[in-house]
DNA sequence: TGACAAGGCTAACGACGTAAGCCATTCTGG
DNA sequence: CCAGAATGGCTTACGTCGTTAGCCTTGTCA
């Protein structure tokens, strides 16, 4: 493994152990044991790392949605409960904007499949679905619901709109 | 007007105009002619001014919503259109934890009010709307979306889930 | 063996938020 | 009308941040 996975190995556990003000460059040299400014013979910047960490968020995001149940609940069921469990990295990956000079291809693509997947190829209504989710997700996680809202149910109505027309089953 | 309101009144303008690395307490201290230290006679530190930030933002957006077009299309044009005008302050109205404490009561519930109305008084449904255009222009705002997407199509697909059932006219 | 790259190090810079404490002006109550 | 307090500036300074410059050791290979 390169220095520089190692590093960005270093910078996710701080930033989920510790949360953003505390991924600094020192904090980072620190547990590495080594000084802040050797940090920068593995890599550019600091903007560099938060790229990095970024592409790490997005694959993991991109695998957990992969095995997520089967439709549309499962899938926002899988993107919620990851972003629940990872909120910083889910910070990082969504609130900066996309390096995509510096991320390796086909990680956005990879993240969105499994939702244009879920939208049957529809590209708007992949966009539609995801910033639905985003949304959803941005404002739980900065606390901008009412505290004790029931979030569960404000997701089911959110997805009635989307899901597809009930199937006339025999009842 | 109090030294408080100033300060918001250039924090707003140098926001807008350089943008959030731009907003540091000498730059504000600067344009007010004086020294960045007495800035803290009229404010307890720079997060206080972030909320009064945030609370003009709550406050012109909802100005905004409460002006909108008649239907869903015209609340949701007028959700993205204020937020692509003023995108720093929209940033720092939805990215910040929302500052109950420093906020005056009611600017919260004025901005919902208008997304309430369309959803027709059901909660749920109201922040679902409101996820989804959040999402959609968080997600716009940070480049998210691939270059060269058609937005307006995307905002009309992302609508056609929640738009009123259409009432039958004669044709 | 000797050049060179890799990867540490120290020292230091400038910008940031902010605390401490001083001083002039202005307001206010006896 | 004046003493004292409140107001709102100021300078100085601290600690932290990202980052640069330049040095030195170690390992590799011609």
């Amino acid at each position: 493994m390169s220095r520089r996975d190692e590093i960005l190995d270093v910078a996710v556990a701080v930033l989920e152990e510790e949360g953003p003000d505390a991924l600094t460059m020192r904090e980072l040299a620190t547990r590495m044991g080594i000084r802040a400014p050797s940090l920068y013979k593995h890599v550019r910047d600091k903007d560099d790392i938060l790229a990095g960490v970024q592409e790490r968020a997005l694959i993991a995001l991109a695998q957990h949605l992969a095995a997520a149940g089967p439709g549309l609940a499962g899938l926002a069921d899988a993107y919620r409960s990851w972003a629940r469990a990872h909120p910083r990295l889910y910070e990082v990956a969504t609130r900066r904007p996309l390096a995509r000079e510096r991320i390796a291809p086909g990680v956005e693509a990879a993240a969105a499949a499994p939702i244009v997947a879920a939208a049957g190829g529809d590209a708007h209504l992949a966009r539609a679905l995801w910033a639905l989710a985003h949304g959803l997700v941005d404002l739980e996680l900065s606390d901008r619901f009412p505290p004790g809202a029931d979030l569960d149910a404000t997701w089911r109505t959110a997805l009635r709109g989307f899901e597809p027309p009930p199937s006339p089953t025999r009842s």
